[in-house]
DNA sequence: CACAACAATTGCAAGTATACATTTATGGCG
DNA sequence: CGCCATAAATGTATACTTGCAATTGTTGTG
């Protein structure tokens, strides 16, 4: 039907520009923390603080570099005071990498900042608003499934 | 009161998860275009995708860099067919930069894959339900007020 | 016309990411 | 214990981005 496919259309045009605007959101708040970090450090930190410490090889595969390109990332962050190298002490070849305090708030902050532009957004608008704006989205996640963390790794998610 | 704020922090919570879970497909339809170019490189295509043909002097100032980092990256671009230089015939010292066609189908395609994965996810929606999609997101976008391209063009969108 | 202003490019240099091959240190197992 | 597998780091090389300074070519103006 000629009907349905117009309004499937309208839908994802909807969708398009919400996701414009959401995506506004996520550049403020990345746009920052990239005059600090590279795009790919700010990738093992965040994936640091999702996961907790990891050891070099998941956190190479995780984020899909080769071991010898994390290794040199790593002096770099370690080096800028982001992350901590620990040797693990049950298998001494293993070598574990943490977030410092200071990559903890780097991280944390960026995520706050996000969440606090989404707050603000939603604030201008009535409780109704905002319900059939929660229900939404709430609904249109469920629908979008689960998304993986090495898609959002892409973007520094 | 109580109740409001804790509506408004599940209100940011639910935007939150509709975020990465739009960001899931926005990574998706980057992360295949990221093996073919550079995230600068294809900042550089998004801004001719919608601004069309522009100086070096204004596409340097859009996404943010020195002229001479440019020139190169234009030098790149050019040589691996994405862009074309021309001198403009009124004033023979500027140099215009345009997509090619591949340049051109680089980025729709990309678009279009963006669109077709969100269209995706909705079908699996009621029309009731895409309803309320659509007039949630479109109240959403409008609350954000207009998203400045300079914004996107961090995310490479 | 000569000279200043402008647009883009080129010279030079450093930082980062990436890849492939090799090396060092450690753990597991016959 | 000796050997092989594993984990990480290093050696070496290339490509991209970025920055500052200097240069080339063009436009406009006194």
């Amino acid at each position: 039907m000629i009907h349905d496919e117009d309004f499937d259309a309208r839908a994802a045009d909807a969708a398009l520009t919400a996701s414009r605007a959401l995506m506004g959101v996520v550049a403020r708040s990345v746009a920052g923390v990239l005059e600090i970090v590279t795009l790919p450090q700010f990738r093992v930190l965040v994936l640091l603080d999702t996961s907790g410490p990891l050891r070099m090889g998941v956190l190479g595969e995780a984020i899909g570099v080769l071991p010898s390109t994390l290794s040199r990332a790593i002096d770099r962050i370690v080096e800028a005071g982001w992350v901590r190298r620990t040797t693990r002490p049950a298998s001494r070849r293993e070598v574990l990498i943490e977030l410092t305090p200071a990559g903890q708030n780097l991280v944390t902050h960026a995520l706050e900042q996000r969440r606090d532009n989404i707050a603000k957004i939603l604030s201008a608008l009535s409780l109704d608003q905002k319900s059939a704006i929660v229900s939404a989205f709430e609904l249109f996640a469920r629908a979008a499934g689960e998304t993986s963390s090495e898609e959002l790794l892409i973007l520094g998610i």
